[in-house]
This record gives C-alpha cells, sequence and structure tokens, in this order.
DNA sequence: AGGCGCATGTAAGCCGTTACATGATTCC
DNA sequence: GGAATCATGTAACGGCTTACATGCGCCT
C-alpha cells in the first residue's frame, strides 16, 4: 500500500525480473546475477539487499522467512501481483538512448600512441576475451534448446535463449572484427610480402 | 613533481587520449566527449572539470590561458611527456574483463511476462536504435577513409576507424539478430499459416 | 584446526547525473 | 528582447565497489 518510490531502478527491474523467474533469497539473487543475468547486468549483494528492502515497502515484492544457515533470518522473495505489473509495463515502456561505456575500444583508440606490435598484444587480449564469452554464450544456448519451453514465448527459457543468441552474433562479429584489425596491424608492423619472403 | 594519483581514473585516460589528438578547453573535451569518442565513453562538463584538475596536479597534463568567452579565464590544457607516457602504458596494460550493462538486453529478458505483440514493438525500437547508431557509424567510416593518415598505424586518423569499423560490424550484427528474433514472435503471435487462411 | 559455502547486513568512498550559478557575444 | 554558444565552476544526490562484520555447518 506504501509508495515510498513511485518506479523502481534499473537494479529493481533486474531484480524483479530474477524473482519472475523464481523466488530466491538476497544470497542467491547475487549469484543468480554473476550467471546469464550477469552477462548484461550485475550487482553486488551489497547493493541487492537495500534494493530488496525499498521494493518491498513500496509493495513488488514480499517475504517469508525460511530455514537457512546464515547468523540471521533467511528471507525468501517472491513478486507480488504489483511487482509483476511493474515489470510488464517496464518491458513496454518507451526505450530511451543508453549511453556506452566501452573501456576496450577506449584503449585500441589510443592505440596510435604505441607501435604497431604493442597495439597487436591488445587486440589479442580483447580478442581472447570476446571468444571466451562466445564460448560461454554457445554453450548455454546449446543447453537451453534441449529444454522444455525454449519455443514458447511466455517461457522465460524462451526469452534466455533469445538474449543468448543475441550475445552469441554480437560476439561474433567483435572476434571476427578483432582478426582483421590483428591484420591490418601486422601488416604496418612488419615488411611488405615481397619482404618477408626473405627470413620465414 | 607531485603524485596526488599514481594512475588516472578511466575518464581520466578518456581525457588524455582526447588532449593526444589535441589540445582543448575543458569546453571542448565535453563537446568532442559527444562526438567519436561518446560512442564508446561519454562524461559531462560538471565530471570534467574536476578531473582536468586532478590531471594536472598529477603532472599529466598542463594548461595556458587563451582568450575566451567565459566569465572566467579560458584554459587551453596539452598533454605533457608523463601525461602521453602514462597514456601508452596504460594502452598496453593488462585487460580486466568489464562488467556489461545493457539495459535494453535486460528488458527483452523479461519479455516472457508480456505478449508477442508487446514484445515485438520492444525488438522494433530495439533494432531502431541499433540501425540509427549504425548509419551514423557508416557515414563516420566512409569520411574518415578520405582522410589522410588513415592507412597509418601511428596516426589518429587510423585508431579512429578502426574503433568505429568494429562499432558497424557489431551494429550490423545486432540489426540482424533483431531481425530474427521479430520473425520468430511474429511466428508465436499469429495462428500457423493452415490456420490463418481460416479467417483473415 | 582451518577453509568454504550459506546468509544478511553496514560504512566509506568514488563515479556519474542533474541542477544551480555566472557572464560575454552573436544571431534572430 | 530573448535564445544560443562559449566557458568554467559548485552542490546535491543516487549508483556502484570495496571492505568490514557476524556466525553456523560441513568438509578435509
Amino acid at each position: 500500500m506504501s509508495a515510498d518510490r513511485v518506479t523502481p531502478s534499473n537494479l529493481g527491474f533486474a531484480i524483479l525480473g530474477l524473482l519472475a523467474r523464481s523466488a530466491s533469497t538476497g544470497y542467491d539473487l547475487a549469484r543468480r546475477m554473476e550467471n546469464p543475468v550477469g552477462y548484461f547486468w550485475t550487482a553486488r549483494h551489497s547493493q541487492i539487499y537495500p534494493e530488496l528492502r525499498r521494493l518491498e515497502t513500496s509493495g513488488f515484492i514480499e517475504h517469508e522467512v525460511i530455514e537457512g544457515a546464515g547468523p540471521r533470518p533467511t528471507k525468501r522473495y517472491a513478486l507480488t501481483p504489483a511487482g509483476l505489473d511493474a515489470l510488464r509495463r517496464w518491458v513496454t515502456s518507451d526505450l530511451e538512448t543508453q549511453p556506452v561505456r566501452d573501456l576496450e575500444t577506449l584503449r585500441l583508440w589510443s592505440a596510435w600512441t604505441v607501435d604497431p606490435r604493442s597495439a597487436i598484444t591488445l587486440i589479442d587480449q580483447m580478442e581472447q576475451a570476446h571468444a571466451a564469452r562466445l564460448a560461454v554464450y554457445e554453450a548455454l544456448v546449446e543447453e537451453l534448446q534441449t529444454l522444455p519451453g525454449s519455443d514458447d514465448p511466455a517461457h522465460p527459457h524462451f526469452a534466455s535463449l533469445l538474449t543468448l543468441e543475441g550475445g552469441v552474433l554480437t560476439r561474433r562479429a567483435a572476434v571476427r572484427w578483432c582478426r582483421t584489425v590483428r591484420r591490418r596491424l601486422l601488416a604496418a608492423a612488419a615488411p611488405t610480402s615481397a619482404a618477408s619472403t626473405r627470413s620465414g
């Protein structure tokens, strides 16, 4: 009934999205933020616990005390109808353009200040990071496709699959881009192909 | 000679990167943060001015007072040798994995809670946003390619071109992904092709 | 005996956004 | 006369990270 804050923060919606899938303790939410969701949103427990209290006083979630291993009472949180409603309205509300913050690209943007060989070590690290993420996404996609519900648009697995496939496609593009950059840097660092045959 | 902070913040490196390309006033840096750099890093002037002072007390940049239009003295900042050195070391230093924060994907991840038609309006907005960015990147790439220095790895234009091409490739992948998602949502929202002939 | 996983909380401090404040010149 | 651009700064506030704090049960 209270309305401390009319609409949750971004973190609040991330939590509502998690709880819409399954009721959880704060600790569990923190762990789940590392996996699938964590690939596009992250939060530490120190951020999650205060947000849970705000969401509850605003009436979006509620908790029951269950048996648990901590020194304090263990609480399992679940969405209220108002919470599900807020999540749904947010999903369909207008999108405003979000600012991009990409440290890796920021570095490459200043790579002209160093010699091409150093720039290659940077682009190699970038490629490795993208490839590692890509491998994780691909494994998850394959696992999800075998699970029931992954072809039902009303099932969470369907949405998980869509987002993961997006990750696969963009990371693949990023890996391919890294390789072309690498080739161009190498061409700039090395002598021409005719000259390169001289030593092997 | 002072060393208030041994190494600049991420914002500090963004500023050093800008100043390595050309000396600027704080106001000008803020404007430049909206354009090319702003596509992967942003900052407001209220963040830039304090950071400029920190960078200067740390010896990475210095300023000269020039004639300008403001009520206070107008300062043009430039990199010091120490600043260029710090920038170079940062570019080649080890990369730690950066957390991703993607609000749009977070929404799609909860799109299973709404009906497919509503999800389609979301994915349409996402596609439009990606397409708009893609168009900007493509235009800048074409412009840059005609400029001198874009094939010289020691020239800023070269690095600009690389980063923009990366943006083009990933945004293209994102647009393509949006379209496949749309098709699948449409298939789920509409009856099968055989059944769809019954009523219109 | 010590470390790890479960489980919840608080505090300090940085990073970032929004808004307030000032004032000249130029263009409509 | 009013708005936009140049130009620099401060203040308040929220988001996020890092670190501190507690304590049980299980495994080695």
